[in-house]
DNA sequence: GATGAAAGTGTAACCGATTCCACTTTGTTC
DNA sequence: GAACAAAGTGGAATCGGTTACACTTTCATC
């Protein structure tokens, strides 16, 4: 259990020097005789020799490594995220850091700090906080930040991909009033988010362009932290005048509104119309198969990746990608009777 | 956009050697001076400076980052598990690099091979292959290992959590065996993986036990990865004298599985009882609720975060953690008629 | 055989922190 | 006020790589 091998040790079992280890490290720095690079790459072999990310970091500035600041793994969505991101990221080299901010602004800038000191290249983020200063200054630090699904405003110089939020609340609420429903619950993330704030926005607008009445008593805008989704939820079928059709396009209270949904009498879909924004194949096996809003991760991810890495050392404007989401009909939804 | 400061612009601005910044950074590491304190304090505040981690690394050793490589975050249990783990760790100021093998052995070894390359203080694992060289080198390099889940066989020195794979496996049995059902269908891992063989003699051994004949037409060992968990769904519920009861211990096939007794005019529980080895809020939003065999991942974590840390520089006996898991009874389970 | 380009190699300076040790200043005690 | 300990500070080595540059060797060319 002796210490692990250096270059130099590496160089005097190859009986050569540490510079031409290097170039045999790094192929295409340099020319290496045949013969040399034979020794050089059994002497590694021999003493099962690593060369140290932190010795490399440290000359040749951000290697590629990639933050990944997420709210909550354990929802299915950024879950999936991840898993397409690390994916990804993976076939083209790249190593990921995985940070969770459970939606508390302290602990994201503790993140950011982190990430911050670690010089990574690119940092993909569902943010959280208007942490603005912390981003600013991971920013000038070089880094490039990809906002995904949400993003922070005052923050320039940031991509952002997203589903088009204010178009999926409307194709969903415009879904429901085709069925003739007038009464329609709305569940959302707060208003200090922009996915929250885009998707209440489209909601209303298709609700005002179509003449139908809004009464502020169904919108429910609330935390994705916690279970807020079981009391909002809980709250629009005890209204004197309940909702006909709840839209939950807060993904991350989509379990705990089902759940309060099917505690009640309230029958799905005859008595209440049900869409959620998810993507989760339990939706699919719910009684009745729920209708949804499905957010395509894997495509999120690549893009994600994709400016994440590309930006480097470019100086361009910010780009945003918007993908469309696919809107899924099934059981859960029909017309009111 | 000028360059990140350094511990030397930080010592410049502040009229002080960077021997100082630097006590003022680590603190305790030696006297400061009030005054020189508060002075440098401003200074790199005013740089916004933060030290680099690669270089601290590079002269101190393997710093606290963990490394995280898991089977497929997809897994609901695999992203509780991953969101406990980032959690813990955090919390005691630890970093957490996130690695997805797509229970592929190939890319777990170059996972393996980055890690070794951070010289991560520990690597916390749900391992996919017997690559038992990769680990051995890694354990060498004074890594400290935690299978997390599952194990490698023929790797010392790596600690163990885990839920007692043979006994819930018994108890699920047992459960069935009471309510009368004699033919139970039974999908698990791969034989290779020591959560499928664990649970598979477990299971046979309680059939034994209590005098009920094993059929091997009713044990269904399916890889983790991919849909087969449908297939072999749809084969047991296909056999001429089908099971009445089936018990998925596959977590990652859980949903495959469930869908397709969905889809089928098999009506749980008359027809069939369920038993399914998941922790999924969904479970319970089926209808009917499913019972389940919950890992109690929060402690898992808990535990893996622990030993990752605990063993550094430590040379005592590997340890095991064995954590019972939690049988939830609910309405998928009823006696057979 | 002289000549110059290209190939192959080594020396030493970095990258940005930590830390040992020597030095100076301050404070305490008799 | 001498003597000595403690507090405060700085110089320089170090971690393990990369890389600029200088040097030597090889070899084709005239």
């Amino acid at each position: 259990m002796s210490k692990p091998a250096t270059i130099r040790d590496v160089a005097a079992a190859a009986g050569i020097s540490i510079a031409v280890v290097s170039r045999v490290l790094n192929d295409g720095s340099g020319p290496v005789a045949p013969a040399t690079r034979q020794r050089v790459m059994k002497a590694m072999e021999d003493l099962s020799y690593r060369p140290r990310t932190a010795a490399r970091e440290l000359k040749s500035g951000p290697t590629t490594t990639l933050g990944l600041l997420l709210a909550d793994v354990t929802n299915p969505f950024f879950a999936r995220l991840a898993d397409s991101i690390v994916r990804e990221a993976r076939s083209r080299g790249v190593q990921v850091i995985l940070m969770t901010t459970q939606e508390d602004a302290r602990l994201e800038q503790d993140a950011l700090d982190t990430l911050a000191a670690r010089r990574v290249g690119g940092v993909i983020a569902t943010p959280t906080s208007t942490n603005v200063d912390s981003w600013q200054r991971l920013i000038e630090l070089g880094t490039n930040i990809v906002f995904v699904d949400r993003y922070v405003e005052g923050v320039p110089h940031a991509d952002l991909v997203s589903i088009d939020n204010d178009r999926s609340a409307r194709e969903a609420t415009e879904h429901l009033l085709d069925l003739g429903h007038t009464r329609i619950g709305f569940i959302s993330g707060p208003l200090s988010t922009t996915t929250g704030r885009a998707r209440t926005e489209g909601h209303l607008a298709t609700l005002a362009e179509r003449g139908v009445a809004t009464d502020p008593q169904l919108l429910r805008n609330i935390p994705f932290r916690g279970d807020q989704g079981a009391d909002a939820t809980g709250s629009l079928l005890s209204l004197p005048e309940p909702p006909t059709a709840i839209i939950v396009a807060n993904t991350a209270q989509v379990a705990a509104s089902v759940r309060r949904i099917r505690q009640s009498s309230v029958r799905v879909p005859e008595d209440l119309s049900l869409i959620v924004f998810d993507d989760n194949p339990w939706t699919e096996l719910f009684t009745p198969s729920l209708t949804i809003m499905r957010q395509p991760t894997t495509l999120m991810a690549a893009h994600s990746v994709d400016l994440a890495l590309q930006r480097i050392g470019d100086d361009s404007d910010p780009r945003s990608v918007v993908i469309e989401a696919e809107f899924v009909v099934r059981s859960s939804t029909r017309a009111v009777n």
